[in-house]
DNA sequence: TATTTTATCTCGGTC
DNA sequence: GACCGAGGTAAAATA
């Protein structure tokens, strides 16, 4: 990473057209070979940049040419060069992100065991007329080898897994009205409801079980690491 | 703008819970008193950041923490400082995206009518695969009351309309570019053509003529003012 | 100041 | 590679 502090004008030709008057800033230079402009304010972003893959070329006249593989360019010229340092930063391990409802669902999708032995994963965000259900997916009963009788031999039996970080009698409403959809499907049918939140309202707890939709808290390090069995639904 | 290479670790609690392992990283402290954290790789997105109003506090134990008024708060543990500097910028005269031409544009679109009775904007900037079309609108062909026929009814046309300062055959070229990508969009097909500039070069104005596309001279005071009826092109 | 719309959106996931 | 949707969207335009 190379940070340049500099006084400089800046022309983008790109998918727009932008200038910059001359003004002191920061050319912060990365690694992957992109370049942005900043400015003393607004922390997030910058007043121009290239995005990668791009080349920098710097003729000894103070013009740098950032261009992109699209064609696309920003020239930088650059008046006066009041700092300009490069440090090593290697490789960054990157942003973990808790609790957020699409990282659950990803965690859970990945350990379906989590629900129970043999389940597993239909698809998530299984689309439905009134919306994508979060999870849905298949438990074992279907796979169970049985002795050849005259009923209809068991198949496994869908679930619709609704995931929440925190579970209210709002989810508890939207995963009824998923069901309902999803019964009227006959190569679904019948299909079982499972509210998954971090924390479960003790209301919507009750009105859950009393549809017959079952209630599991995820354990957010438990679904990082290894199951334990004896939390098991089933 | 304060620059810091640090290697830290970095948690956010606010709108989600976030942690960075231990890495080294830029921290670009700004004068407003924003916070972002960068490592060498994506040029547009720091990894994590607090937008100002927020305060930075650091206290002896090389912990650093963020606070807005939120309540929202960046902790940075600080392992090792690598460089620290601090300079002066000044305020930035800011961006000028392509000032008049945008300033026509933002002016036609407020007056369709100088096109023509009953245009309506369908919207600036309108994205193609080879950059946005400065306007998209519609003519008013579809909404004439015709007399009932077998024929298929009238709808609007649309029309794209390329803007400039002054057109040059290169003008030309770019609307027939855009013309040829929006007229491959058959819920758009047919799109008509109309170069709009406050003067339109000789040899633009044949060309663009002998392509099928309308020429419309735009005069700065009449666009801020009331236009006037005979000047319209329909 | 509060709300709505835009963005060179970015970024991830799915088809 | 496209298409779609979410984002700690952020930032600009608008009421």
């Amino acid at each position: 990473m190379r940070l340049v502090i500099a006084r400089c004008s800046v022309d983008y030709a790109g998918r727009l057209s932008a200038h910059l008057p001359s003004a002191t800033r920061l050319l912060l230079i990365k690694a992957d070979g992109s370049l942005s402009v900043h400015a003393d304010d607004r922390a997030y972003k910058p007043l121009n940049w290239m995005s990668p893959p791009c080349s920098l070329k710097e003729t000894e006249d103070n013009l740098w040419t950032v261009t992109n593989k699209a064609g696309e360019q920003l020239i930088i010229t650059i008046e006066e060069i009041l700092h300009d340092s490069s440090h090593e930063l290697g490789v960054d391990p990157g942003l973990i992100k808790d609790g957020v409802e699409a990282h659950l669902q990803e965690l859970l999708a990945d350990r379906m065991e989590v629900l129970g032995d043999g389940w597993t994963l239909v698809r998530r965000e299984y689309p439905t007329a009134i919306g994508p259900v979060d999870i849905l997916c298949r438990d074992s009963s279907g796979t169970v080898l049985t002795v050849e009788t005259d009923s209809v031999p068991p198949r496994p039996r869908h679930w619709a897994v609704e995931i929440k970080r925190r579970a209210t009698i709002d989810g508890v409403e939207q995963l009824t009205r998923y069901l309902e959809y999803l019964n009227r499907d006959t190569t679904l049918a019948p299909v079982g409801g499972v509210l998954a939140a971090q924390s479960i309202a003790p209301q919507a707890r009750t009105l859950a079980e009393d549809r017959g939709i079952r209630c599991l808290v995820l354990d957010y390090d438990e679904l990082r690491g290894i199951d334990k069995a004896e939390d098991r639904l089933f």
